[in-house]
DNA sequence: CTTTTTGCAAATGATTTGCATTAAC
DNA sequence: GTTAATGCAAATCATTTGCAAAAAG
């Protein structure tokens, strides 16, 4: 298994924030509890939801505040996959491939088979620091492939 | 070389209209010219600024519908690399890979070197029909690069 | 006790929506 | 002539900004 790149997420959340030179706060707290665990990622609207629950009431541009701030510390990395709102999710070893709907946006964690991760490189990065690569599959989701196909049978 | 995949981009933009069912007009006919030639891509803004350039007045609502139009039509591909506005770029074969600075967002177009082009694919898509693989590559830009070093000499 | 973070309100900016007018077919 | 595209105005939605109050170090 691939362990080389990155074991903060193994640390404790407030350890993660230390390490980080940010202060330990509830909501940080919170934020990074409702993304642990593999392929989790929410928008600031769903992260605020999450931190209400588990804090009550908790305003949105605290959650904005510390999404900025997690993700500025290199603990979160955020994923704008459309046109709609951004993507966090916990910044554990490389970027993995996200599946996005073109219909509806749904978005899906995907991998690649185990070991096949490609390997991303421009010929020419044009001055560019190049430090992570992101693949997104763009398609249909099987939701809207049932609702797309009008007829039974004769589907091409 | 590959040019297996779509070479509607050699039609002339009336052509390439109609083919997609789509009526030709003057606006429609400026974004595909604004938009041609290699390693060009413009956002709303700077589209509607090169349609006024070759009609006079066009209205944003107008730029938006066209530019949702074409996409949909897929003569164009619509990207959303930041948070900010999405650009749109002659669909043309596959989708090439961008490089994004995270520190002011400026975008180059990049490419992997001559017939290197990875093969991309999920282990488990999920259930998702997958049309196309995108790839953007994070990093700072040059320009960024030398704001960001503090001192000469001993970086690192 | 100093600095950062939170809360509240208002502003910004990209994009969308609705409807009458105009142009493409 | 019929249908779809444009122009204008207003609305929507995610996100940001500014400043006082509260909390973290």
């Amino acid at each position: 298994m691939n362990t080389t790149s990155n074991t903060s997420h193994l640390e404790s959340p407030a350890g993660r924030l230390r390490r980080a030179g940010l202060r330990v706060t509830p909501l940080r707290l919170a934020m990074l509890e409702a993304l642990a665990g593999p392929n989790r990622h929410l928008d600031a609207d769903a992260a605020a939801a999450a931190a209400r629950t588990r804090l009550g009431s908790v305003s949105t541009q605290a959650v904005y505040n510390a999404l900025a701030a997690l993700t500025e510390a290199g603990l979160l990395r955020r994923v704008q996959l459309r046109g709609g709102p951004a993507c966090y999710e916990v910044r554990a070893g490389n970027s993995h491939p996200h599946a996005v709907c073109r219909v509806c946006g749904a978005t899906a964690d995907v991998d690649y088979a185990a070991d096949q991760t490609p390997y991303l490189e421009p010929a020419d990065a044009r001055g560019y620091l190049i430090e992570e690569a992101q693949v997104v599959f763009w398609g249909v989701c099987p939701a809207c492939r049932q609702v797309a196909a009008p007829k039974a049978g004769s589907e091409r």
